[in-house]
DNA sequence: CGAGCGTTTTAAAGCGCTTTAAGTTACGAT
DNA sequence: ATCGTAACTTAAAGCGCTTTAAAACGCTCG
């Protein structure tokens, strides 16, 4: 039980040291002006007091807060490890950063609110979902930076991967490996989505294979990679296998096509559920089918999973973002700005060359 | 670009109610005494001018923050569900929360000194790893409330699932469905691992079972998951196959043991690398072993993965926990209590009575 | 030895809100 | 009419820190 033993104020620092409040401030901060013996006797003054100044207060009374809001999806891996970065490119910057969940019961909006209660200087947004018109609508009274997705909002700065360019990577390693019925699991509905697809598209379309090309519905997460499997006719769930998941099966809708040798999935999450889907019904990967995820995640990175993906480079995203927040509070910058990264390619264990079973269960597939 | 319109201060709510600001802080806050006339007047003074107090003043000059800080692992899906929770019980508290994520780079000791500068009134530690006397001492000035995790540290309020409960229940799950030889894999040192050990050891005692019992070291990953698998000498793993992992592989130092006809993993985590090593190397779940999680995650309701899982209901734990501290900040309680709470076992897909292949390819196990 | 000047130090005025103690009002009771 | 009281209001004093403007203090220089 806390016997709050009444702690220190800055004034019990002064005193201590002999000197004003006014020059225990300065010398806590680190400013210029008190001379060498002041700054001494405050310092001493303070370590024996234990003194850690009273954000609250000084926050108050300075005009800053020195606080980035970052709101973010919990549930998302890489969400996470963005925040991991970003957590450290604020410190080095002396800022610090207050998160705001989103949950079942609590959208963007209410944890945007959040944010600025906290009086947060610049709102990093990581993959927002709010509609563009509201972004730019928040962006005219704060600095907001989207991270990871396109956003055609005026005032907002973007920090962004150019996914399209990641997806072709994809899409030429297989092509490179000889694939070229190469497929495309799609993600949710959003611009994060529609830029991959793109993506995938235009590789395709370069590369000779516009006819190749196939789009399956898909989603954000393991059971819509599982769904996609079963819509893609692969090589386990002959054609009558048309009803696995009753009614959510919109992928079924899409009509027949070429069973594809490679998926590319929209991020690892879909991915890991196709793969998943696809060895429990036999079918053995890279062996059989190539395939690629998106995000790079840690899932992705396990030795036992060893998924070949697209990585967003997330440090240099986080890094870039948080730049941008300064840019703006610190030095003065006014115009937005759009950064967009190079993703890269880590290959791993789950792309092969097209017809080469490198597993020795390569065959079984009929039960 | 924030072009500052000068945020609305009580001050000018007040004068355009044409009230004193005592007033309508009081209004604002609901509170009673102004009568309804005022009330009305500030009410909509305030919508007018789309006033927002400002939290760092209130916080300021009321003595309290109303905040509640909450460490955590953001990688831990648990962790992020607890999370969820945790926010919707304080907010229907009128509490506030401020997450404060444990990095690579920062442990949990300076994550929870930077919860005590944003002045959080107690702090919500979420499987916290911070030693009993590290606890106890930081319980001595300020509230603490462990959760998820056992703690002999004075003075800091535990709420908890009875882990050695939980996986007894699954053993118990096991044994009725005609399992006998079950094993364990292990967790990563500390107290959580612990428990769960002797809840495991102690089962098996109790049901007759302690010649058969077996713990393998395993860890909180996918990837220890899988090494388990090797180490419990499954059906395609032969004795000979002793070094997978050459480095790493503690587990085969524990010599041999009886093949296990079921396996109770330390948490979800462990077990989907368990399983996902076991499928690909042809053993069929639950038709050859059975596996039981630990934690009831997101991943394991998937409909693909519909892993056999003990919830510690955490939206039970969250709200002790925030009950918890809440009975401290505002009923005046002074004495540490520890909440255990029921974990429940959810019963899936991967467990079936033993040596009853529900799945087609029961046999294949020899390349 | 005092003016002049750069360097330290500090008194004091806030930051925007809460809260306490002191005032006002309005009324029914006397 | 007068007084007491209940019901509202509000002036003003902070909360703990920052910052500005002014005071103090050396020192050098003429």
């Amino acid at each position: 039980m806390p016997s709050r033993p009444a702690r220190p104020r800055l004034e019990d620092v002064a005193s201590r040291a002999g000197v004003s409040t006014a020059s225990a401030s300065l010398v806590l901060r680190g400013r210029p002006g008190p001379g060498a013996a002041t700054r001494e006797a405050v310092l001493d003054a303070a370590r024996e007091l234990g003194y850690r100044a009273d954000r609250t207060a000084s926050l108050l009374a300075r005009r800053r807060t020195q606080l980035l809001g970052v709101t973010m999806d919990v549930s998302s891996t890489f969400h996470a490890e963005l925040l991991e970065d970003l957590q450290t490119a604020a410190d080095e910057r002396g800022y610090d950063i207050v998160v705001s969940p989103l949950t079942r019961t609590r959208d963007e909006r209410r944890a945007v609110e959040s944010l600025l209660d906290f009086r947060c200087e610049a709102l990093l947004l990581l993959g927002p979902r709010l509609p563009d018109a509201e972004l730019a609508a928040l962006a005219e009274e704060h600095h907001v930076v989207a991270i990871g997705r396109r956003a055609q909002a005026a005032g907002v700065d973007v920090v962004r991967a150019a996914d399209d360019v990641g997806v072709g990577l994809a899409v030429e390693h297989l092509v490179g490996l000889g694939h070229r019925d190469i497929a495309f699991v799609d993600g949710p509905r959003g611009p994060i989505a529609t830029l991959r697809r793109q993506g995938y598209r235009s590789a395709m379309k370069r590369l000779g294979l516009a006819d190749a090309a196939v789009v399956v519905d898909g989603g954000g997460d393991e059971e819509s990679g599982a769904r996609a499997a079963a819509a893609l006719h692969l090589p386990s769930e002959p054609s009558k296998g048309r009803e696995p998941e009753p009614a959510d099966d919109r992928a079924a809708r899409r009509g027949r096509v070429r069973m594809p040798s490679a998926v590319v999935a929209f991020n690892d999450r879909a991915a890991l559920g196709l793969l998943d889907r696809l060895r429990r019904d036999g079918v053995d990967v890279p062996g059989d089918v190539s395939v690629v995820g998106y995000d790079d995640s840690l899932i992705a990175r396990l030795a036992t999973v060893d998924l070949t993906s697209v990585s967003q480079i997330p440090e240099a995203m986080a890094t870039a973002a948080v730049e941008a927040a300064t840019q703006r509070l610190d030095e003065g910058r006014t115009e937005p700005v759009e950064l967009v990264l190079e993703p890269q390619l880590v290959v791993r264990g789950t792309t092969a060359p097209r017809g080469d079973p490198t597993t020795r269960r390569g065959g079984i597939r009929e039960p």
